[in-house]
DNA sequence: AATAAATAGGTGTATATACATTCAATATTA
DNA sequence: TAATATTGAATGTATATACACCTATTTATT
């Protein structure tokens, strides 16, 4: 993929874009679009996608914990992840182990197994190797963007 | 879903970033599938989803004139969105219409049928409202999140 | 002109998303 | 306590994504 296109028009090969602020919408789905394209290929040689790494990395957050489901689901980016699902191919893996909850049987837990572990912090190097060598961001930018996002979802 | 969420932390219950480059790296895949969902929903009532009004869309940039479905590939959002497969739901639908070209046997070209248009209007529409009610932007902060975008998608 | 290479579109498979539904377990309340 | 409502996880279906592969056609090379 064109992954190496910078400018906007360039990649959705546009120049008409109604205002700034449309032009800027369409920034951030094609600036998604292409950090997870490029985060993805990162991840493929160890046979896990984007979304599995990240069900991997909220479980090392509370790790060695147990995580139910629903305490999983509350934290991934995209909300409408179907996360047993995304569980299901990881427990093939042996990445992650499934109990069912003491406390209350409706939940299952889930733990990342020690083979989870090696490969978290092996893809966590690579990745965090990647954003530092693709993604130009200087640390007072990154301020304004996460400033300048926060404030077009709305009002607290 | 939990749209009216707008504060990072809060959307994926953590507070914890390795830095404020990796932050802003989750806000941007966070708020694009904000955007996605807000607009899917929009979308809803008129059967159709936001990938096949992005082709639409692209069709109605050239209309009258056919496209073919290279052309509409390269110019889509996501890049390895499956075109042809989009267009079968969308010829299924009667938004549009599917033919042979003249000029090069392999091409099929693609363009809008009445109920296309009358449907891309009406959803725009929509689209352009819920744009100017629920994100937030400063014409002046769209040119400032345009460009940290290009930026950090690197230097030509 | 004959052969090789490249291109356009489509297809197959695995995974993910979006959304509705189901089922068991728990919580609420009357 | 019994009846009802809510919750947590899983499942089913349609659509989309990611990537490999196939076939027909066109272009390039010899």
């Amino acid at each position: 993929m064109y992954i190496c296109i910078v400018k906007l028009e360039q990649a959705i090969q546009s120049s008409k874009f109604k205002s700034e602020v449309h032009k800027a919408t369409l920034n951030i789905l094609y600036t998604a679009w292409w950090l997870k394209t490029i985060m993805s290929s990162e991840l493929k040689e160890f046979g896990i996608t984007h979304e599995q790494y990240n069900v991997l990395r909220i479980l090392k957050g509370k790790h060695p914990e147990q995580m139910c489901v629903k305490d999983i689901s509350c934290r991934m980016i995209e909300k409408s992840s179907n996360v047993p699902r995304i569980i299901d191919r990881l427990v093939i893996k042996k990445l992650v182990k499934r109990a069912d909850s003491p406390f209350d049987k409706r939940e299952t837990v889930i733990s990342l197994t020690q083979s989870g572990i090696t490969i978290l912090e092996i893809t966590t190097g690579k990745i965090n190797e990647l954003m530092e060598t693709t993604v130009i961001m200087k640390s007072q930018d990154a301020v304004q963007i996460n400033q300048l996002l926060e404030n077009l979802r709305g009002t607290e």
